[in-house]
DNA sequence: GCGAGCCAAATA
DNA sequence: ATTTGGCTCGCC
């Protein structure tokens, strides 16, 4: 008989540890059995750990204490994840104070999570008719001759074109035909660019790429501006790497805003040895995708930040685009950063970490100038391409304006004129969503404000509605002020949809608008892309999206119609955030014969961010913000811990708050304890924060475990743990 | 997370 | 006297 250490389906606290069954037939570590579970039947079991033993259920009754049940079935025939991933997952559920069984489940796709009682295949197929030759003997009939013919050249013949044909029914009958089915991949990348598979490195494309491969470290920074050619150097590397028999794993912030890159590598390499992973990919499709993975058949996987556990073998190379992009962090489930799930996995399989960015966070900088990270630059631009001229328009100072518009300056609307004169592109970035980002009453000055978390509520147009940008609240838009009554409502502050229809006033031409309010499936975005690339329109409306990797050949002009919105973000990130959105934005405009131009509008004229941004001055900026982050406390130099806690009772939440900043106020270590802060009211439950700031992990990991089983024994909470923040 | 079991309030 | 709602307990 065999002891099974059997984690039950349940991702909480209170049951992150295992349970122990029984059972007669041997079960491999990491499958799914069928269990009952108190008084719950047919729950879903993990096996983490199997033991034979020799005694009865009835000594080891006795010997345990508690009852043992028999396991009812067993799922799975194979492992969900091979020894690797299985491990990781006991590693990520310690660094990030998480229950075990929702780590695999937020590591595995949704089909194969230890969650859901369907067991069926998923898998499908493609059926196709196979010849046996040697069974050929017996006369034919002119039809099965026919038929036959159609073999001369192929093996197998797809089921649909022989269907329907006389004479078939014999022959399969006979055995010389023999029906057979092949899995099938459901899921077919779609290719906008056609490249050639030719690369040739520039010279300091070659001193890079030698560098890393000839380098024994783990993680690089490659910092080369935008357009200095690092999509070449992950090529060229991850082909180095598959030579060596090994695999690469490429990640990328959003797909269907890297067509270009993706493209790129599957005209390089055998698409067949590329699996594509996503948000948008149907549950059938990224289940194909992950098979074909485990399987063993690809070498090459590309994908947005859970790609991070696609079940390859034997990595060699992970890459990640954009490694300052936000999209890398988690924030719900499971709170991990692609990142760090990256360096414990190359480490494991002594391959090596590529961060790349145009503009690296200030933490990977930090890293790479203490040389924890190999730093690498590229400074030139490929193709020899200029930066832009970059011209600030204070926003302040109404002598830029016309009556015409206040969104718009008079150097803009001139420069847009003239770009449009010569059949130029345009971008234009605008980085609020909405129309109105203050609805008011203007008789009495009354502000809407979500009910559930007091923000203000931002008037949408599209759906003639009032939305909550930070939780999910919205409402029909009021025709009256419910403070005073008075129909004399306005707003103030504009988003992308004002934007939009001020544009339309004043210039009368074709553009496209993607914001995620109306864009939010990445196939519309590539489809607005593409008719962008290929100069249907030449004018580009959009939110961040329109910031970020493409190469738009004939972009001349780029205007930031807002380049404030970032910094009253209140986040210590903010000032990170607006410079590399400004520097990305730019970095779109210019093209190969003539340099770009660039507007930006601002309020804050003599803020750092923005002016060492339009100067195109990292370095100034990584050293004045490093200054700041020292100052106040902030990452690299210390850590933040955030713990959510959620109670129906506000005095209650008060309560829980303080213990918790009691226990961390013990700890003797250099760590820095905010109070409850944050608090606001949800669905009838009150939320609230408590900020701990730390330098190292194991400063602070006893205590949160000691939290944790507090909270294990209170009832009435719930809690959320994040050991690195990015909300602070 | 969730059903069982318990108790106290509500119903009549 | 009986039902109902709320809360705690502990799961192998």
């Amino acid at each position: 008989m065999y002891l099974l250490n059997v984690l039950i389906e349940r991702n909480i606290y209170a049951l992150n540890n295992t349970f122990l069954y029984a059972s007669n037939d041997y079960v491999n570590k990491g499958v799914r059995v069928l269990v009952d579970f108190n008084s719950s039947k047919d729950l879903i079991g993990y096996v983490l750990e199997v033991n034979e033993t020799t005694l009865t259920i009835e000594e080891l009754k006795i010997e345990k204490g508690f009852n043992i049940s028999f396991i009812k079935d067993i799922i799975d025939t194979k492992p969900l994840l091979n020894s690797e991933l299985f491990e990781l997952g006991k590693t990520l559920s310690k660094k990030y104070f998480y229950p075990l069984i929702g780590t695999y489940q937020t590591m595995l796709p949704k089909t194969l999570r230890p969650k859901n009682i369907k067991t069926k295949s998923h898998i499908a197929y493609d059926y196709f008719y196979k010849i046996n030759r040697n069974n050929i003997n017996a006369e034919l009939t002119p039809f099965q001759k026919k038929i036959l013919a159609k073999f001369n050249y192929f093996n197998e013949i797809n089921k649909n074109e022989l269907n329907k044909s006389k004479g078939l029914a014999d022959l399969i009958n006979k055995g010389i035909i023999e029906e057979i089915k092949k899995e099938k991949y459901r899921y077919k990348p779609q290719k906008l660019f056609e490249y050639e598979n030719v690369i040739n490195l520039t010279k300091e494309q070659e001193r890079v790429y030698n560098e890393i491969i000839n380098s024994n470290d783990l993680v690089y920074l490659l910092y080369g501006i935008t357009g200095s050619g690092k999509t070449e150097i992950y090529i060229k590397l991850i082909e180095h790497y598959l030579k060596k028999n090994q695999t690469a794993l490429i990640l990328v912030p959003e797909i269907s805003l890297t067509p270009l890159m993706i493209s790129r590598i599957l005209s390089y390499f055998n698409e067949n040895e590329i699996a594509i992973l996503h948000s948008s990919l149907k549950e059938s499709e990224r289940y194909d995708e992950y098979r074909k993975i485990s399987l063993g058949k690809v070498k090459i996987v590309i994908g947005t930040r859970s790609a991070i556990f696609a079940p390859l073998d034997n990595i060699g190379l992970i890459i990640l685009d954009e490694e300052d992009s936000s999209s890398y962090k988690e924030e719900k489930l499971l709170p991990y950063h692609a990142k760090e799930v990256a360096f414990i996995r190359a480490h494991y399989f002594n391959g090596k970490v590529i961060l790349g960015s145009a503009t690296p966070s200030i933490e990977s900088m930090a890293k790479a100038k203490n040389k924890i990270y190999h730093l690498l630059r590229l400074e030139k631009r490929y193709n020899e391409l200029n930066l832009p001229l970059i011209s600030l328009v204070d926003r302040k100072d109404i002598t830029n304006f016309s009556s015409k518009s206040y969104i718009f300056s008079l150097p803009l609307i001139k420069e847009i004129q003239n770009a449009l004169k010569r059949n130029e592109q345009i971008i234009l970035l605008v980085n609020n969503r909405g129309y109105g980002r203050t609805f008011y009453c203007r008789e009495c000055g009354h502000v809407f404000k979500c009910p559930n978390c007091g923000s203000n509520l931002v008037y949408h147009k599209n759906t003639d509605s009032l939305l909550c940008h930070h939780c999910d609240y919205k409402m029909a838009k009021p025709n009256k002020c419910p403070n005073c009554g008075s129909h004399f409502l306005s707003f103030y502050d504009f988003g992308i949809e004002k934007v939009e229809e001020e544009f339309k006033k004043i210039f009368n031409v074709k553009y496209e608008v993607l914001d995620s309010d109306r864009t939010p499936k990445s196939l519309q975005i590539s489809n607005i892309l593409n008719k962008f690339n290929k100069k249907e329109v030449n004018v580009l409306i959009g939110t961040q999206i329109v910031s970020k990797g493409h190469d738009f050949s004939d972009v001349t002009l780029v205007g930031v119609i807002n380049a404030d919105s970032f910094l009253n973000y209140p986040s210590f990130r903010s000032y990170e955030n607006t410079f590399n959105l400004i520097t990305q934005t730019i970095g779109r405009a210019g093209r190969k014969d003539k340099p770009g131009k660039a507007i930006v509008q601002t309020s804050y004229l003599d803020n750092y961010a923005i002016n060492y941004a339009i100067n195109n001055d990292y370095e100034s900026f990584f050293n004045k913000e490093i200054e700041q982050r020292k100052l106040l406390n902030n990452p690299p130099f210390y850590w933040v811990l955030k713990i959510e806690i959620e109670s129906i009772n506000e005095n209650d939440l008060y309560d829980f708050g303080n213990d918790i900043y009691d226990l961390f106020a013990l700890i003797e270590k250099d760590v820095i304890v905010y109070r409850l802060t944050n608090i606001s009211f949800f669905k009838e439950r009150y939320i609230g924060q408590v900020f701990v700031k730390y330098k190292r992990l194991s400063d602070i990991e006893l205590t949160v475990n000691n939290l944790i089983n507090i909270f294990k024994n209170k009832s009435g909470f719930k809690i959320k743990i994040d050991p690195n923040s990015y909300d602070y």
